[in-house]
RNA sequence: GGAGAGAUGGCUGAGUGGUCGAAAGCACCGGAUUCGAAAUCCGGCGUACGGUUUUACCGUACCAAGGGUUCGAAUCCCUUUCUCUCCGCCA
């Protein structure tokens, strides 16, 4: 949620900032409600101060055993106007509170401007493809002639976009998911947390799924969500907090299952486990002041691509443009490993500042201490990203890992966590 | 799943219709005292929103959440959520 004193200070600049991310702000639509609201609003609440002071006075006079009836007509005339100006002050509370809930992020300064994702700019390039002798297989070839990934039985199981997979195969996601919380907690700094992968709505909303994206998550019959990623459960930790400052900053990592119900995305990505209802992801998130933020994101970023160099899995970082940027967020940079039976780069991690857009929806603060004082508490900022996508991650190693003959070879650093295996074959 | 008890400021906790945004204690901050500290004393100390002569004052709202009764609700009524205790069940 954007702060609603710098639209009323600045509207015509937010106006303008959103339309580079392709929104369009009804800006006279917004001077209506406010000039509405604040003319309701400053005439309730002065009739509301009249009653409360004649209610008082009727107490008074009563204590004193005196008569109050000519008080008592008095604070009755006003009954119907107050309840009346009440009542369309709350409406109108709500409708404002509405559309600020569907306003997205100003994007940064930083943040290039463009329409969608042609306009994206590739800041770097990390890793050199490896050259094929032969035609490479996608992820689903190679991982169906070992045996060990079988979709049709996942279909029967479940539905479509849904993955099975067997024996080495399954431990090796198991073990990059090993892998990759031992490198952020051991490495980067981060605390592992156990979360849960059901919310509620105002954890939606707080972190921004809700009240815009409900048609991409599952609603479970008790009103509660799956979660679409462990962003949404970690970062509302600190939702309705404030956090000592001596604690800033926080630096959080968990392991969940993913559950994305991807409508309106039929036909995009049918093959394979690029794009399913239910993958694991490995989440970091940091919590931190305001002008410690993009320093953290860049931070954050590096710790997402330390997990690809540690595979040794060709990368590029993609900074996402003003048209191409989530709902939330001021400033994405993509991560894109190489995928060869594609011969293109496909998203891996997302990693973005969100500033103090999830913050003030969260009311998630810190108290500063200027000159040995307690200050006022003061919005966070929030930041996440995926370090990273552990389904796309095995989908990368299948592919850049291949051999001739069928097997794949076993990444160096995954092979501690896997009892020593060099190679997946059919078993 | 059954029975009962509860939810008040950073914490403990008083408050069952009227100068209650809320006693008191603790914690915290400032000052006095002190060579310094402890102790003691004095004062301050919630959040959000709005207004204005914009760092200061005024107003409104907030005692789990939502609704109701009333001139007036922390207090009475209804609904929901959550916590605790006991029983049952379960990994």
């Amino acid at each position: 949620m954007l702060d609603i004193q710098l639209l009323r200070k600045d509207l015509t600049n937010v106006a303008q900032r959103l339309a580079s991310r392709g929104f369009t702000l009804d800006t006279a639509a917004i001077e209506a409600l406010e000039a509405e609201r604040k003319e309701i609003q400053t005439r309730t609440q002065d009739l509301q101060a009249r009653r409360n002071q004649l209610s008082k006075q009727i107490g008074m006079a009563k204590g004193k055993g005196e008569d109050a009836t000519a008080l008592m007509s008095e604070v009755g005339g006003l009954s119907e106007e107050l309840k009346l100006g009440e009542e369309r002050l709350a409406g109108i509370q709500e409708d404002l509170a509405g559309f600020m809930m569907n306003i997205p992020n100003l994007p940064h300064a930083s943040t290039p401007v463009g329409k969608d994702e042609k306009d994206n700019v590739e800041v770097r390039r990390v890793g050199t493809p490896r050259e094929f002798a032969y035609e490479p297989l996608d992820h689903v070839d190679v991982g169906e002639n070992l045996e060990l990934l079988d979709f049709p039985t996942a279909t029967k199981i479940a539905s479509s976009r849904f993955a099975l997979m067997r024996g080495s195969l399954a431990r090796m996601h198991r073990a990059l998911t090993q892998f990759m919380l031992d490198t952020h907690t051991l490495e980067h700094g981060y605390e592992e947390v156990y979360v849960p992968y059901l919310v509620n709505a105002d954890s939606m909303r707080g972190t921004g799924q809700l009240p815009k994206f409900e048609e991409d998550l599952f609603k479970l019959s008790n009103g509660m969500y799956l979660i679409p990623t462990a962003e949404v459960p970690v970062t509302n930790i600190v939702r309705d907090e404030i956090i000592p400052v001596e604690n800033m900053p926080i630096k959080l990592v968990a392991h969940t299952p993913c559950f994305r119900s991807e409508a309106g995305s039929y036909g995009r990505d049918t093959r394979g486990m690029i794009r399913q209802h239910q993958f694991d992801k490995v989440e970091m998130v940091q919590f931190v002041r305001p002008e410690d933020s993009y320093d953290a994101l860049e931070e954050l970023t590096g710790h997402a691509e330390a997990i690809l160099q540690k595979l040794d899995l060709p990368y590029r970082v993609m900074a996402l443009c003003s048209g191409d940027i989530g709902f939330s967020s001021a400033k994405t940079y993509d991560l894109e490993v190489w995928l060869p039976a594609q011969n293109t780069y496909r998203e891996i991690s997302s990693c973005s500042n969100f500033e103090a857009f999830q913050a003030r929806r969260m009311q998630a603060r810190f108290r500063d201490v200027k000159d040995g004082k307690a200050g006022k508490p003061e919005l966070i900022h929030t930041l996440n990203g995926s370090g990273l996508a552990v389904g796309r991650t095995l989908v990368a190693i299948l592919e850049n890992y291949q051999n001739p003959d069928g097997s794949v070879t076993v990444p160096d650093v995954l092979r501690p966590y896997m009892g020593g295996l060099t190679q997946l074959v059919k078993e």
